[in-house]
DNA sequence: CGTATATACCTTGTGACACAAGGTATAGTG
DNA sequence: CACTATACCTTGTGTCACAAGGTATATACG
């Protein structure tokens, strides 16, 4: 009985963490799934789960798609033709294209920016004895 | 006049997105910072700033401290006697040790899922041509 | 014709979180 | 005794992912 630990306060710093670091990633997820070829919303879903791993549900990936049509790095449009019900496809805008490149030019530095303080860690860790 | 473009609504989509991205990191980063030798909280501050030009305030860094320190990841002690005024020393505690481990290894993961998604939007372009 | 299931999109309510701004305390300087 | 520097901490705000719930259409079954 009510051995349900659901107490949401003990989830563990790792839990925590790792959803942040989920956040910092969907947007570069998304961006880079809708890149190459049109897909619509639980395509998007589906590739990414199967791709990598990532798990995004609906109630987080619509409310993102929404913002990043607002700010014009994707484009949707609407298909009715090809599926019993219609389906809304979204692709990198040519806005987006740039947004991408630069996105990945951070995500290159970020990346070197944490190498750089594990390095510093291990090495001084070493140097200690 | 008022060329300000202040509006804090046309922010863009990528200086949002590179908030999100450090959010996901400072955690690592901090604890990255305490865990070879202890720091105290404006020296973590001018640590990340100066190896990795990371900006971070102290009204966002205490918080953290805080919520590590509760957690039980970093431990804190109190210093009067090394400088005029006392400091609150950090360092990482056995149990932040093996969280550290574990957050080096899910990183890596998420590098690999970033960079696959990259691979295959990347292919996937060059074949379309 | 009703009921069930599957696909597809969207919205609301909630809790977590970084950060700007402001607060406290001590010690040295002129 | 004001002024500046160092150091730590707290409050208020806006953003955001996500769980839960909602709408609509099409096919299958009896």
């Amino acid at each position: 009985m009510s051995k349900d630990s659901e107490t949401s306060e003990s989830t563990g710093p790792l839990e925590r963490w790792r959803e942040q670091l989920r956040r910092g990633g969907l947007d570069l997820a998304i961006l880079l799934a809708v890149s190459s070829t049109p897909r619509y919303g639980l395509e998007i879903i589906r590739y990414l789960q199967e791709s990598t791993d990532l798990v995004v549900t609906e109630g987080t990936i619509y409310p993102i798609l929404a913002r990043l049509t607002k700010n014009g790095v994707v484009q949707a449009e609407w298909i009715a033709d090809e599926a019993p019900h219609p389906r809304k496809y979204y692709q990198l805008s040519e806005l987006g294209r740039g947004t991408l490149t630069e996105m990945l030019e951070h995500w290159e530095q970020f990346r070197q920016k944490i190498d750089h303080l594990v390095d510093a860690a291990g090495g001084a860790d070493d140097e200690t004895r």
